[in-house]
DNA sequence: TCTGGGGTCCTAGGACCC
DNA sequence: TCTGGGGTCCTAGGACCC
């Protein structure tokens, strides 16, 4: 922990999920646009335009939809393949700034600036302009001695038009800086969320100044090490490193609320065993295996008149899983056996738990049972067969489990084609 | 009527060991 | 009957992020 020693800068590509959708149809330029969640439930994107309207991040979509229509906003269902093809494509031009990049989030990167040779704010302007010209999504950059002061930095480049999209802290005078503080609520720091930003209220903590002049011991009893650590970076102290290797995954989650209440144990397997092919899918892609899995289901929390529970069960294994032909089934029997019939069933998941990168050593404890081994071994090849034509012909070949009423695919009434990734939704001229 | 999904890390408490 | 101190590992729940 030094002061001074580095220079961050974060790369924030501006309403992204929005500009994604605008650079396909530019006639949407000035027009305000919302983006759905999953389900379309609720708004997770919003151009300012439509910020300007008054439209709230997170927003349930059918609170604000007779706003929507009446100011003419225009609605889309998000598109997570042109999300990513986009994102991967904007990653990699700003990987060309600096040796050393962290790619953050779906529209967010690090980038570590010390030593460079040239002038920082120029070379950041540079990127922007080619960011916005090979892809035609907007980006600003925001500077500082550590992370949480370039996303504090950040938030200035994007709110203040005359940076023209780049802005550094470190350049403040110490005066200027107090006073930007001063105006920042302590909740809006990178790091300090809903909970804690109340914690600190009591204690009559609300600006970010507040909390930088706040007692470090006081600080840490009541945020624990992560909220001292913000407090340290916000002096200037920088706590938080660039993580340029992607560490290695510990879970994968796949969840969905169902398109409606699904009442009847088939609906519910159906939909389970659709998501666990996914995470499955996932997890051979990422030639990992597992060690538990988790089923849940639960009926829905908003509806406080009806009875709600929450049901899951996690098994796990000695012998790491990586097969279709075990994690599949196995769902259906971990769902059989928490099971509970009578409730409106509104979400369910499963998780893959304790990744380890797939290694086929069989079970020390499970000499007996070469027969069953044998088995294994020829269901694995026959899951890879399965696999293969799969990929060939996208999910031909599906358990019977699998296919029923669709009942409870979510609703995405407002997609816009995948104009990147699927040849049948080019793009027409 | 209609409320997302996918991650990470920290902490506290229990079980267990010497 | 008296009954310490220190450590690890695991898990569940909470908080944070986008």
């Amino acid at each position: 922990m030094s002061k001074g020693q580095f220079k961050f800068a974060l790369i924030d590509c501006n309403n992204f999920y929005a500009s994604c959708e605008r650079v396909f149809e530019p006639k949407l330029e000035g027009i305000p646009i919302v983006v759905l969640s999953n389900n379309d439930g609720c708004v997770i994107a919003r151009s300012n335009e439509a910020k300007a309207l008054g439209v709230k991040m997170g927003v349930p979509y059918f609170q604000v939809r007779g706003l929507a229509i009446n100011k003419g906003i225009v609605v889309k269902s998000s598109n997570y393949p042109l999300y990513g093809d986009m994102s991967s494509r904007v990653m990699s031009i700003i990987s060309n700034y600096s040796p050393l990049q962290e790619v953050y989030s779906i529209d967010e990167s690090f980038l570590e600036l010390s030593g460079l040779p040239f002038n920082l704010i120029e070379h950041m302007q540079k990127l922007r302009q080619q960011v916005q010209q090979w892809t035609g999504i907007p980006v600003c950059v925001g500077m500082g001695s550590t992370k949480v002061l370039s996303k504090l930095a950040n938030r200035i480049a994007k709110n203040y038009p005359r940076f023209k999209g780049v802005f550094d802290i470190d350049n403040l005078p110490y005066e200027r800086y107090c006073k930007l503080l001063t105006s920042v609520d302590v909740g809006d720091l990178w790091g300090i969320g809903r909970q804690s930003a109340k914690k600190l209220n009591r204690i009559g903590i609300h600006n970010s100044y507040d909390f930088y002049q706040a007692d470090i011991g006081i600080v840490e009893t009541l945020l624990g090490v992560n909220g001292k650590r913000v407090q340290q970076e916000l002096k200037g102290y920088s706590c938080l490193p660039m993580e340029c290797v992607p560490p290695t995954r510990q879970q994968i989650v796949s969840s969905r609320s169902f398109g409606a209440d699904l009442t009847t144990f088939n609906e519910v397997n159906q939909a389970l065993m659709t998501l666990i092919r996914k995470a499955v899918n996932k997890l051979n892609n990422h030639k990992l295996a597992t060690t538990s899995l988790t089923v849940f289901i639960r009926t829905s929390p908003h509806k406080k008149d009806k009875p709600r529970i929450h049901l899951s069960k996690t098994i796990g294994f000695t012998t790491p899983a990586q097969d279709e032909s075990v994690l599949i089934p196995l769902t259906a029997k971990i769902l059989k056996a928490i099971y509970k019939s009578g409730y409106p069933f509104y979400q369910g998941g499963v998780m893959l738990g304790g990744l380890t990168k797939e290694y086929r050593q069989q079970d020390l404890f499970n000499i007996n049972q070469s027969e069953e081994q044998q088995t294994n071994k020829s269901s694995l090849n026959q899951s890879n067969t399965v696999r293969g034509i799969n990929k060939r012909f996208r999910g031909s070949i599906k358990y019977a489990s699998e296919v029923g009423s669709d009942k409870w695919l979510s609703k995405a009434e407002f997609r816009s084609p995948r104009y990147t990734t699927h040849w049948e939704e080019l793009l027409k001229i």
